[in-house]
DNA sequence: TTGAAAGCGCTAACAT
DNA sequence: ATGTTAGCGCTTTCAA
């Protein structure tokens, strides 16, 4: 009762094994004859091709180009690039290639300029975080049409039809710290959102974490006052001084800073303060972040994991490709719930 | 700069093919001089096999044996059982067979019954919860002379020398829920731990999360009393007197309840009482549980992932058999937190 | 429109 | 001890 083969259907049906590679695959030119024979053994077995011989079979090497923003302080960033290489060093082995092109994340021009180098590459996949959405709408139009797969990363754009997206709930994410922020508090709290971007106006990824934190906030019966702010790394002095009126309000009970790097800047102006009544959430599994969760002036970090979305992305064009394997058109990645308790347990694990 | 095959390095060196393959398996005869001269060219370059090729050439069909509780009602262990079916679901096209044997979770001689039905089948893998160690041990012994490779399930035995443990830390769980029982919570607090299961001493995966718990709860400067309460299921009636009891004990602020079946069944017994100041603590993403999350009435569970878990044992055994890939010997699963906040992240999510 | 056959890179059986 | 060769199941080319 073993798996039939290729081999086998043909015989079946009185045809070669030609003939039922064209059927199944729908290529080349078939009588109707034929097809009606092939077509009746196919209906009556399950047939399942072994898709490591049609891989090895059909002898192609793929290459996916990874079209990034290029950061070298930007750790969200940097992890993904890192994910990136993970997998591109897990699929060589199947003879996939990865290209990387890094564009500057503040630079519309730039971005093109990567993009239109990638697409000149004619790569057979395509991985890409279109932070410039207006630019980007072209190369869409362009693989489509193409049939080239792309994959986009962080950001969505839903009349891109891609293959698959992949990223977070952001909103949710907001939501999530307003959830954490609220547990065992008392009436009359005031709370920050503090927003440490060059651009935060033009920057969805933040806004949509305040609009969450917010929502959850005016639900809850505890009724926490809400107060933004906008800094910009530049001056590291100003965010110095914002700490310290922060440290001198009795009144603050939380601070959520919506960046990956800025939570352990937070932590260490604050940290002189003795502040232990306010609890601080940010987002992240940064070396800096993680001194400060187990020193305990960060309460929680929320895991958004880059390196696992990278790489996830490289393996689903590459399982596509390879496979014929369809991904999900939407991978959300789950909210991690950072505590000083289970953060070795995410260390430790090569499942994350 | 293509990758050289087996074909070039044989040439390279000057021997056959069927040299290069003994060398590089270190199987079969070679002479010393042979052995020098494919050496030095694999020195030289970096081989990387074909492991496409190499499943298709070895043309080995495994089986792989599944030996795991069978417990219609106990949630964790059929969730087990979904993960291994997916998982050969996923397999069975390349080629991997399972076979589930399920024995009698309070049963030893079902154990021992089973696991030497596995035998006689004579897989070319094991997956095996192992949760009667004493029994066991026969089996491990024949296995690791047979070569057949085994990976633990749930229960860890150290002295068993497996390919890899599957599973989660115990006592880590357990302080992870103290400090979320903490989080906000006032001096002078009574915490209650509940075991409901029929044979908590024989549980170590039970105690062990107690332990973990009190340690937590010990260090800190809450300094909360912490009673523990062990239960059967099969008087209900029992279960409900010592929720009552709870409820009218204004000075508790929250239960941990150690197992996944019972939490729901606890929180549809406190809510009448209308103690939202109880903070309820469970494991896993039970159905039931899931609507207590959503009401408030479980304030966090604690994910133990048992679907991904056993899942993931079958892909470690059908990647080693397949591809030669060892797996970590450790795979220790995250403590996930889940929240009614982030819990839709992770339903919808199919990275778990 | 169809069948026959070569070949993907590797393994394993078979000569020598 | 070593080289040769026939597969693995599929794709793809080439004749017919």
């Amino acid at each position: 009762m073993d798996n039939l083969r290729i081999k086998d259907i043909a015989k079946k049906a009185g045809v070669s094994t030609g003939t039922v590679d064209r059927v199944l695959h729908n290529r080349g030119k078939v009588s109707n004859n034929a097809l009606a024979k092939v077509k009746a053994v196919l209906d009556e077995i399950d047939y399942k091709p072994n898709l490591i011989a049609r891989t090895l079979g059909s002898k192609k090497s793929f290459t996916i180009a990874a079209i990034l923003p290029m950061q070298d302080d930007d750790a969200y960033w940097s992890q993904s690039i890192a994910g990136v290489e993970q997998a591109g060093a897990e699929w060589s082995q199947y003879g996939i290639k990865i290209k990387t092109f890094l564009f500057d994340k503040l630079n519309g021009s730039s971005f093109i300029k990567n993009t239109l180098a990638a697409l000149n590459d004619t790569p057979d996949g395509i991985l890409i975080a279109p932070i410039f959405l207006h630019e980007a709408r072209a190369f869409f139009k362009y693989w489509r049409e193409n049939n080239t797969p792309y994959i986009l990363f962080n950001t969505n754009l839903k009349e891109a039809s891609p293959l698959c997206f992949i990223g977070q709930n952001l909103y949710e994410s907001g939501k999530l710290a307003g959830e954490l922020m609220l547990i065992g508090q008392q009436n009359q709290t005031k709370l920050i959102v503090l927003h440490i971007d060059e651009d935060v106006k033009n920057s969805p990824h933040l806004t949509e974490k305040e609009k969450g934190f917010r929502s959850y906030c005016e639900s809850s019966s505890l009724a926490p006052e809400v107060v933004s702010i906008n800094l910009s790394h530049a001056l590291l002095s100003s965010i110095h001084q914002c700490i310290q009126e922060i440290a001198a309000d009795l009144q603050v009970k939380g601070i959520f800073v919506t960046t990956s790097k800025e939570p352990s800047i937070v932590a260490s102006l604050l940290e002189p303060y003795k502040r232990t009544d306010i609890r601080l959430i940010g987002y992240d599994l940064l070396e800096q972040n993680l001194v400060h969760l187990k020193t305990g002036t960060i309460r929680f970090l929320i895991n958004q994991n880059p390196k696992r979305q990278a790489a996830l992305g490289i393996s689903h064009l590459a399982n596509y490709l390879l496979f014929k394997k369809s991904p999900p058109p939407l991978e959300l990645f789950p909210l991690e719930i950072i505590t000083k308790e289970n953060l070795d347990s995410y260390l430790n694990s090569d499942i994350h």
